[in-house]
DNA sequence: TATTGTTATACTCTATAACTATA
DNA sequence: TATAGTTATAGAGTATAACAATA
């Protein structure tokens, strides 16, 4: 147990605002598309050409597998993804976006990747600075964080 | 409407992708002390010595007033909130915690602000320069984000 | 036997609207 | 009349357990 110094403890203080803030963000951005906040999650992590199976969707959203199935069929029900059965594995069902899905996650992709006005004023330079540094957490910090 | 850099787009990539892995965190953290997500951010937002009202609480947790009586009911059945009538209003009631609460609340802060192995390996000055950026981030975020 | 996805169940979260007690 | 909090209700999320189809 090393200890933290100051800067470091109100770095992971201004992380979990910053995540406050996000979070308000990206339950705006649902609303405003009729989507729960799970039922963007899942949007989110779609894709029209790879197939995603439930039990894998169920892990990117944390809950339990039982719940995928409420959440896809709300999402089938809308026309933005279909279930396809798995080729290989019968008992497996692969995910797909719709074209009207893959149109809602770019336009909801845009509007959440929309760089804040404080990352643009950045000089280049900062810039590529502070990517190396979110690349590094993202690297070594994946299963810990 | 200016043009964003790539760097500039990546950041936004990359701190949404760690906010992502931070949620998994602050939930997993409920979940080890018979937290709901909303029971911890009620948690998280009191205090022991200056009382909330139920609005603010709602305001905080983005989420309609109706709903904070319940998240409330269960803080208090566990006897980790309670609630005050207000004396100036008698109509506002003030929720404080209770030295339990304060003790779980308290708990819960150091391991969610317990900063990352990748936060606490940076140099000073990196560590500095980090706060330095996320400061500015929150600061205009309020509005924006 | 083990695994994928579904169904059944019970509890919680959520918004809306109607209610109460204060102001 | 207006506001703070509650209650009632309906739709959605959640975990657990039992089930069907497939491996």
């Amino acid at each position: 147990m090393t200890k933290s110094s100051k800067e470091a403890t109100e770095i992971a203080e201004l992380l979990f605002e910053l995540l406050m803030a996000y979070k308000k963000r990206v339950h705006e951005a649902g609303r405003d598309n009729g989507l729960s906040p799970p039922q963007l999650a899942a949007l989110w992590h779609l894709e029209a050409e790879r197939g995603l199976p439930m039990s894998a969707l169920a892990e990117l959203l944390m809950c339990d597998a039982s719940n995928v199935t409420g959440i896809v069929d709300k999402l089938e029900a809308r026309g933005l993804a279909k279930r396809v059965q798995g080729e290989e594995d019968r008992r497996v069902k692969a995910l797909l976006l719709t074209a009207a899905g893959e149109a809602l996650r770019d336009e909801i992709r845009t509007r959440l990747l929309a760089p804040p006005s404080w990352v643009s004023e950045l000089t280049r330079g900062a810039q590529r600075e502070l990517r190396d540094l979110l690349r590094t957490a993202l690297d070594s910090s994946w299963s810990e964080l």
